[in-house]
DNA sequence: CTTATTCCCTGATTGC
DNA sequence: TGCAATCAGGGAATAA
């Protein structure tokens, strides 16, 4: 599903091929839904139509495609989500719901086919996602931030690593990967990490972040980049979807459990549930 | 303020 | 083989 490294993936391919653009006409499937609440399509489609990008911009999972005069249309593309560059001609994408055209004759097409994704148009794009925690490839991202956002929480840690007030950007697939990386079992109360695991933990969501948009994300399921290409971060997973098959590390069986309503997996080797012990 | 639960959606998978 | 139940999960809404 689209995480961080997903929608900057998408970010990358797009902002090139759709900076200063035009659209000239938004068209939605017959389904008579608009990804944007309260603004039906037809609505939608006319708040759009004439409008231009200027430049496209990422927050957490957020996708800020930024609009002459000032405002913004914010994309969240929830578990389905993908938007593509196409020209007309391109074969179809199956569950194509709307589709931008652009004033260079090239489109791109939203495909969503749980429909869980959305669209917001705001007039405050520097307050879009007002409420989200701090980018976590930020230089001003710190071990004490981390720390910060740990001390003193009952829940899980990876129910924290999942809030998107304490840490922008990691979803399902990047907290379990994330987390084994670092050796730290994933119900382990946030606040009971040592000095030692918040500074693996850091660490390790930073590298699993940046390799796997080098890979251009995880595509084992819906995920396909702004050029409708796939990634291949799914082949480096550790933990993810990985239950019953042998740890990387240790050749012990990745277990499956549930923390936060979330399908979750680890190694009970190498992230044992009480020690603070090394691993990673 | 906190943590836990339900719901939205639809194709894939599982169970009988 | 067929059909129903379950599963996948980000985040908003709601409950406690």
């Amino acid at each position: 599903m689209p995480e961080l490294p997903e929608v900057e993936t998408t970010r990358r391919d797009l902002e090139v091929r759709v900076r200063g653009r035009r659209i000239v006409e938004v068209c939605f499937d017959q389904s008579g839904v608009s990804p944007a609440r309260g603004l039906g399509p037809l609505e939608l489609a006319d708040a759009l139509r004439g409008r231009s990008f200027e430049r496209l911009s990422r927050r957490g999972k957020y996708l800020i495609a930024h609009l002459d005069g000032g405002d913004a249309l914010v994309f969240h593309r929830r578990m389905t989500g993908n938007l593509i560059h196409r020209r007309p001609t391109d074969p179809p994408d199956p569950f194509t719901r709307a589709t931008i055209a652009l004033d260079d004759g090239s489109e791109l097409r939203w495909t969503d086919m749980r429909r869980f994704g959305t669209w917001d148009l705001t007039s405050d794009p520097e307050n879009a996602v007002p409420g989200i925690g701090p980018e976590p490839l930020s230089d001003e991202w710190t071990v004490d931030d981390l720390g910060a956002a740990l001390a003193g929480r009952t829940a899980p840690i990876k129910a924290v690593l999942l809030d998107q007030r304490r840490i922008a950007g990691l979803g399902n697939i990047y907290a379990d990967e994330s987390l084994h990386l670092a050796g730290i079992h994933p119900e382990r109360a946030a606040g009971s990490l040592s000095r030692d695991e918040i500074e693996r933990l850091h660490r390790t969501i930073r590298e699993v972040l940046a390799l796997a948009i080098d890979l251009q994300g995880s595509s084992a399921q819906h995920h396909v980049g702004g050029l409708g290409q796939r990634g291949s971060m799914q082949d480096e997973w550790r933990a993810y979807h990985r239950t019953g098959e042998p740890c990387r590390t240790c050749g012990t069986a990745i277990a499956r459990t549930r923390v936060a309503g979330r399908g979750t997996h680890f190694c009970p080797r190498c992230q044992p549930a009480t020690s603070t012990a090394s691993a990673g």
